[in-house]
DNA sequence: GCAATCAGGACCGCGATGGTCCTATTAGCT
DNA sequence: AGCTAATAGGACCATCGCGGTCCTGATTGC
């Protein structure tokens, strides 16, 4: 069903967390203001840090911090730098030679169609656009999101002190519980 | 990255291949024609058929037929039928009533815009033209689908005849290769 | 009645994912 | 100079979903 990796909507949480904050923050503080286990969060942001998404600072006092601001960060380029390219198909991620050169791909780019307007979809919609979203919905437009989604006003400062939680991506329950009342009910 | 499963490519193929014919047509036959292992086949056409693009007869001289013209099959109606419905996180699957009740998801819907736009870009894209995306690209627009992609001019006439193969999903090699030196064409 | 065909499961191996941990390396602080 | 806090960059392992196969019914044409 297309699912996204649990990692991503890890990046997003941290990603969003970061830009509370000007100075640097460590992966340990991140941890505790997030509820997700810490090796997991030092995990995300080396990735993070190494799809150029965010810089580390190493040492003592060291520690991340944002590169960009949240609204010129499309959700694709956090799928990317978790994930890997963006691509439904091996056919469309491969280099496009080895697929010809075997002659055994008649069909190539069929997907390719689907895979852009995924793509570009991904492309639209911007980190500060979720942030906005992850406001209660009473404050939320009431129309669903129609056209596509740039920018907008993004309601950043009703939101400062709350904890972010990521959201449950696969009905599997998280090791460490980052949201509430023990969901652990696989370790017992 | 986003990849979606290989079912769901081998139901692409299927789908397209019953266009070819008014009748029924059986899973051995289409197996055959397709390259694609006869019991997979079995299974996506059954799976389809619970989904409701495809009719089944029983009993001897049974088999499937399409039920609607593929340029009114949206990808989107495939993968939801052979993947279930397309839904990032779990939240979004999940009725909304649980979510909520239980309070630990004030993040809710942080990945709602991003469901809306990705369902929106597979709404609109139809089997026929992923089927005309099929054709050698030498007869393709040059252009890269920029806007969306409805029904247009599909390209049926043109591929009749040649076999209907898979494109590889996920690098990994398919066991029993649909795709090319020896193909299992129909011939054999 | 027989044979062909779909229906609907159960079953299993493999691979990717996720989560953890260990060992450098770097940099601030005393 | 040395200690400590922090990241870098791996290796490592368990788990789970996916892909693929097979088996036992139910149905229907001949």
């Amino acid at each position: 069903m297309l699912r996204l990796s649990k990692l991503t909507d890890y990046a997003v949480v941290v990603l969003v967390r970061l830009s509370r904050e000007t100075g640097v923050q460590t992966s340990p503080g991140i941890a505790a203001t997030t509820g997700i286990p810490e090796p997991t969060v030092a995990k995300v942001l080396k990735t993070l840090a190494a799809g150029g998404l965010v810089a580390s600072q190493r040492g003592a006092r060291g520690g991340y911090r944002l590169l960009r601001p949240l609204a010129t960060i499309p959700v694709a380029d956090v799928i990317a730098a978790v994930d890997g390219p963006i691509a439904l198909t091996a056919c469309v991620e491969a280099s496009v030679v080895e697929c010809e050169s075997q002659g055994l791909c008649p069909m190539r780019g069929r997907w390719d169609p689907v895979n852009e307007a995924i793509q570009q979809a991904l492309a639209a919609i911007t980190l500060a656009d979720m942030q906005e979203a992850s406001i209660p919905r009473a404050f939320r437009l009431p129309a669903r999101t129609e056209g596509p989604i740039s920018q907008g006003p993004t309601a950043q400062g009703l939101i400062t002190q709350e904890p972010i939680t990521p959201s449950p991506i696969t009905q599997g329950p998280i090791t460490q519980g980052p949201v509430a009342q023990r969901p652990i009910s696989a370790a017992e």
